[in-house]
DNA sequence: AGCACGCCGACT
DNA sequence: GTCGGCGTGCTC
C-alpha cells in the first residue's frame, strides 16, 4: 500500500495538498515538519506536514515530495489548532495563516538556476544575439539565475531565450532550494595540543624569535586564555595583539594554532547592570496583583484597568516572575509602536537573559533564533515580548499571556490576510494552552470592558498614579471664540502660547499633538477653486514643505510644489488645513529660542531616526516635540509638563462608529504624557466645540461615563460588542464592475440577512492606486450563529466567483473590522 | 500567491 | 511581423 502525506502549502488556497511518500518517509514524517514539495510546473514550496495516511486521492495523481527538511517538527499541534481556528474564524485559507505565522527564513522557495551543458559543441555563429549573450556569460559564470539573465539581456520575457537554448541542449536547468537561515559562526583559535607543556611552549617562543609579530600573537593568546581558561575569538586576539589576521592565519597553517568555529546566538542580552529586581510594589499595586491572582481562579481572562503611569508594568513583572518560576513560558504582546527600547530595556533589567524580543525590526535570522529558542523551551526564551505576530511562536508550555495596551487598534491586522485581531486570537491561544490572559489598558476597548462588566472577564482596577502623582490638569480651549476675537497666532491660541512660554521658562518639555502629517492636506486656488488631486487615488495631494512636494498619502505619488494653479494659471494659491510641518514652522517663528523637533512618519523614515528623536528628547536637547499619534505612546519622560492638542475636532468627527471611543483613548493617552513627577502636568485641548460630550469626559477622566454612553449608542445602533460585524470590500479598476459586483453580492446577502446588510457604499476614499473600492457591511445579531452566517457568506462567495463578469473583482472579507 | 498560457495593441 | 501588456485558470 502506498503512503501519502497531506500538507499545508503557503498559498491562499482553501485545502490541503496530497503527495506520495515512501514507507521510510512515512515512518519518519511527523505532523509539523517542513517538507519541500514541487508545486505547479516549476516551483518548489516549503509545506508543513499535516497528516500521513494511505488513502490515495481520487481525482488526480499525487506527486512525490522533494525533500524532508526537518528532523523534528518545527510547528506543534497547538499551533496547528490555532491556525485552523484563525482560518475558520477570519475566513481565510490556512496557507495564509501559515505564511503569516512562520518566519520567512524558514519558508524557503526554489529558484531556477541555469548551467552550461559542457557536453554539447556550440556553433556560436548560429546563436541569436540574446542567446549568445547568455551563452557568453556562462563562460565566465558557471551558474546564472533568472534574474541574472533578465539583467544580462535587458529583456522582460526571457522564457523564449531559455527555451531555445534548452532546445539546442546548450544549457540545463536546476531547481534549487536553500535554507535561508544560517547560524552565525565565530572563529576561535587555541594553541595546538602539542604545545601544552611548559617546555614545548618555551621552545616555540624561542623558535619564533625571528617572527616578532607571530610571537606577539602567541603571547597575547596566552594572556587571554590564562584569564578565561577558554578558547579565544580571533577578533579578540587580533585586537589584543594588534596583529593582522594574516599573522594568525600563518600560525594556523604552521600548526601552531588550531582553528575552529562555534555557533553563536545573534540574540544576545546586552542590558543594563542595575538591579531592579528589588523594586517593590506599592500597596495599590499589591492589591491589584492579589486581585488578579484571585480573579484567575474564576476567569481565564482578566482586565487590568489602570490609569496612565499607575505602574501596570510592575504588576505584570511580578505576575510574570511567578509564572516563570513555575517553569512556564510567558507571551507579552504590545502594539508595534510601543515596542520601544525603553520598555524592552526595563523588562530586560528585571529578567535579564530570559527575555526574547520578537518583532518586524529584527532580521529574518534573528527571528528564526527566537523561534527555535521558544520551540525548545530554552531558558533564554521564557518570556517573549513582541508585536502581534509573536503569538504565532511555537510555545509548548505557555502559562500566561499579557496583552498590554489592549485597546490598540494595531492589534488587528488589516492587510494582507489573515485579518486577525491578535488580542482575541491570543485568548484562543491561551485557552488551547489552558493558560491565563491579562489584558492591560488605561482606556480599555469597549468590547473588553463590556466583557468585564458581563463577568465574562475578570476586572481589576488601579486608580492611583504611581507615587500618587496627580492626574494632569486638563483644559479645553475654545478656538472658535478665539478666532472670532482674532486671538489666534496661526494655529495657536493665546492660552496655549502663554502656557508654552511658562513651560519653557521652567526649562520643562512640551509635546504638541496634531494628527496629520505634512504641511497642509489641501492646496487650493483662490481664483478658480481648483486643488491638485492624486491621479491614482480619490484624494487631494498633501503639501510637504520640507521636500517642496505635493504627495499622496495613499499611493506615494508625488509632484513638485506648484507655484501656479494647474487649472487657471493664477498664482494665488492657498493651503487648507494644517499638519505637523506647519505647526513646527509656526513654533519656530513664535519661539525662536526653543529647540523644536517633529516626530511623524516622515521624520522617522530612517532606520534609527525614531530612536534618535527619542534619545534627543530624553536628553532634553528638544524643548518642544510636535507629532502625530506616535507621540501618544511610550514616551515616558519625567520632564514633560505640558501637552497641547492642536485640534481635537478632526479626531472626533471621523466618520466611524468607533471614532468617539478612539478619540477618548487617544486624548487620554496623550494627556498621560504630562506630569509623571510630583509636579502636576497641564493639558490644553484646542477645539471648535468645547461642549462636546467626549471632550467633557476626557477632561474629567470619566472613562465610566464615556463607556456607558458609548455602549448605549452601540446597543441602539447595533454595533459591537452587541452585534458582530463583517465588512466585505470589493476592489476593481473598473468603476462599473465594482458597482455591479457589490450590488449583486449585497442583494444575495439581503435574501438571508434582510435589514442587517448595509450598503454597498463607497468609502471616504473610494479609489486607491487606481482601484475602486466599495463596502458592504453585515451586522450579525447576537442570537445568530456565527458559523452558519459565515457558511452563507461562503456559499454566496462561491456563486459570485462563478460569474464570469466578476472574475477580476477582488473580494476581501474582514471579520470584526476596525 | 505565482506562474503559464493566450489574446491583443504598438513598435525595434 | 515580434515584444510585452494583462486576463484567466490551475496548482496535489
Amino acid at each position: 500500500m502506498p503512503y501519502f502525506v497531506d500538507v499545508i502549502v503557503p498559498i491562499p488556497v482553501e485545502r490541503f495538498f496530497t503527495y506520495t511518500i515512501t514507507k521510510v518517509e512515512a515512518d519518519f514524517i511527523k505532523q509539523g515538519m517542513r517538507i519541500a514539495v514541487p508545486f505547479g510546473k516549476s516551483k518548489i514550496y516549503t509545506a508543513i506536514a499535516y497528516k500521513v495516511h494511505q488513502n490515495p486521492p481520487l481525482h488526480y495523481e499525487a506527486k512525490e515530495i522533494h525533500q524532508i527538511l526537518d528532523d523534528e517538527p518545527i510547528v506543534n499541534e497547538v499551533q496547528l489548532q490555532l491556525w485552523q481556528w484563525i482560518a475558520s474564524y477570519y475566513m481565510c485559507a490556512i496557507g495564509e495563516v501559515y505564511r503569516a505565522a512562520v518566519p520567512s527564513a524558514l519558508l524557503l522557495e526554489s529558484e531556477t538556476t541555469i548551467c552550461l551543458n559542457r557536453e554539447v559543441e556550440v556553433d556560436e555563429h548560429v546563436l541569436k544575439d540574446d542567446d549568445f549573450l547568455v551563452y557568453e556569460a556562462l563562460q565566465y559564470q558557471s551558474v546564472l539565475t533568472i534574474q541574472d539573465i533578465i539583467s544580462i539581456t535587458d529583456k522582460k520575457t526571457i522564457l523564449p531565450i531559455i527555451k531555445r537554448l534548452l532546445g539546442q541542449g546548450i544549457i540545463t536547468l536546476k531547481e534549487e532550494i536553500q535554507e535561508q537561515y544560517k547560524p552565525k559562526l565565530v572563529r576561535f583559535v587555541k594553541l595546538h595540543s602539542q604545545y601544552t607543556t611548559e617546555e614545548a611552549l618555551h621552545e616555540l617562543l624561542g623558535s619564533l624569535s625571528r617572527a616578532p609579530k607571530q610571537r606577539e600573537v602567541v603571547l597575547a593568546l596566552f594572556t587571554l586564555s590564562a584569564a578565561t581558561k577558554k578558547s579565544v575569538k580571533v577578533s579578540e586576539l587580533t585586537a589584543k595583539s594588534g596583529a593582522s589576521s594574516a599573522v594568525v592565519k600563518s600560525l594556523v597553517s604552521k600548526n601552531i594554532l588550531e582553528e575552529f568555529h562555534l555557533q553563536q546566538d545573534r540574540v544576545i542580552y546586552k542590558g543594563g547592570t542595575e538591579d531592579l529586581k528589588s523594586s517593590t510594589l506599592n500597596s495599590y499595586q499589591e492589591t491589584a496583583l492579589s486581585e488578579i491572582k484571585e480573579s484567575f481562579n474564576k476567569h481565564m481572562v482578566t482586565l487590568l484597568h489602570g490609569v496612565t503611569s499607575s505602574g501596570k508594568t510592575e504588576v505584570y513583572v511580578k505576575l510574570i516572575e511567578e509564572v516563570i518560576a513555575s517553569g512556564k513560558q510567558v507571551l507579552y504582546l504590545l502594539p508595534e509602536i510601543a515596542l520601544t527600547t525603553q520598555l524592552i530595556y526595563r523588562l530586560q533589567s528585571y529578567f535579564g537573559e530570559q527575555v526574547s524580543v520578537f518583532h518586524s525590526k529584527y532580521s529574518v535570522n534573528e527571528r528564526v533564533e527566537v523561534w527555535n529558542n521558544v520551540l525548545n523551551d530554552k531558558p533564554k526564551a521564557k518570556i517573549v515580548i513582541g508585536a502581534r505576530s509573536a503569538m504565532f511562536l511555537p510555545f509548548n508550555n505557555l502559562g500566561l499571556v499579557v496583552v498590554d495596551e489592549e485597546h490598540e487598534v494595531t492589534f488587528k491586522q488589516y492587510d494582507p490576510a489573515p485579518r486577525y485581531q491578535a488580542r482575541d486570537a491570543a485568548i484562543v491561544l491561551a485557552s488551547l494552552h489552558k493558560s491565563k490572559v491579562l489584558l492591560g489598558s488605561a482606556t480599555p476597548s469597549l468590547e473588553t470592558y463590556y466583557n468585564a462588566t458581563q463577568q465574562k472577564f475578570g476586572y481589576v482596577s488601579l486608580t492611583r498614579r504611581f507615587g500618587d502623582v496627580l492626574m494632569p490638569d486638563m483644559e479645553l480651549v475654545d478656538i472658535k471664540e478665539a478666532h472670532r476675537k482674532r486671538r489666534m497666532k496661526g494655529h495657536f491660541s493665546e492660552r496655549l502660547i502663554k502656557e508654552i512660554e511658562a513651560t519653557l521658562e521652567e526649562k520643562e518639555q512640551i509635546i504638541l499633538f496634531q494628527n496629520r502629517r505634512g504641511y497642509a492636506p489641501i492646496l487650493e486656488c483662490n481664483t478658480c477653486g481648483y486643488s491638485p488631486q492624486c491621479p491614482n487615488c480619490d484624494v487631494s495631494l498633501t503639501y510637504h514643505q520640507y521636500k517642496n512636494q505635493l504627495r499622496c498619502h495613499y499611493c506615494g505619488y508625488h509632484m513638485a510644489m506648484q507655484l501656479k494653479c494647474l487649472s487657471c494659471g493664477s498664482s494665488e494659491l492657498d493651503t487648507k488645513g494644517f499638519g505637523t510641518e506647519q505647526i513646527e514652522e509656526e513654533l519656530k517663528e513664535l519661539f525662536p529660542k526653543a529647540a523644536v523637533a517633529r516626530m511623524d512618519l516622515d521624520a522617522t523614515r530612517g532606520k534609527h531616526a525614531y530612536e534618535k528623536i527619542i534619545t534627543a528628547f530624553e536628553q532634553q536637547e528638544i524643548d518642544i516635540l510636535v507629532g502625530t499619534q506616535m507621540v501618544a505612546k511610550g514616551l515616558d519622560f519625567r520632564n514633560i509638563t505640558l501637552v497641547g492638542v492642536m485640534n481635537a475636532d478632526n479626531l472626533i468627527n471621523f466618520p466611524d462608529f468607533r471614532s468617539h471611543e478612539r478619540s477618548f483613548q487617544l486624548l487620554q493617552q496623550v494627556s498621560g504624557r504630562a506630569g509623571r513627577t510630583q509636579k502636576r502636568g497641564k493639558v490644553l485641548i484646542q477645539t471648535y466645540n468645547p461642549y462636546h460630550q467626549i471632550l467633557q469626559q476626557v477632561t474629567v477622566n470619566d472613562y465610566e461615563g464615556m463607556s456607558k454612553e458609548q455602549l448605549n449608542e452601540r446597543y441602539t445602533f447595533k454595533y459591537p460588542p452587541f452585534y458582530k460585524l463583517i465588512k466585505i470590500t470589493f476592489k476593481d479598476k473598473d468603476y462599473n464592475k465594482v458597482n455591479k459586483a457589490s450590488d449583486w453580492f449585497a442583494t444575495s446577502l439581503k435574501n438571508s440577512f434582510k435589514q442587517h446588510v448595509l450598503g454597498p457604499e463607497f468609502p471616504p476614499v473610494s479609489r486607491i492606486r487606481n482601484q475602486y473600492l466599495k463596502h458592504v457591511l453585515l451586522k450579525i445579531p447576537p442570537q445568530y450563529s456565527l458559523q452558519k452566517t459565515k457558511g452563507v457568506i461562503g456559499k454566496i462567495q462561491t456563486s459570485f466567483e462563478a460569474i464570469a463578469e466578476f472574475k477580476s473583482v477582488r473580494v476581501i472579507l474582514n471579520i470584526d473590522p476596525y
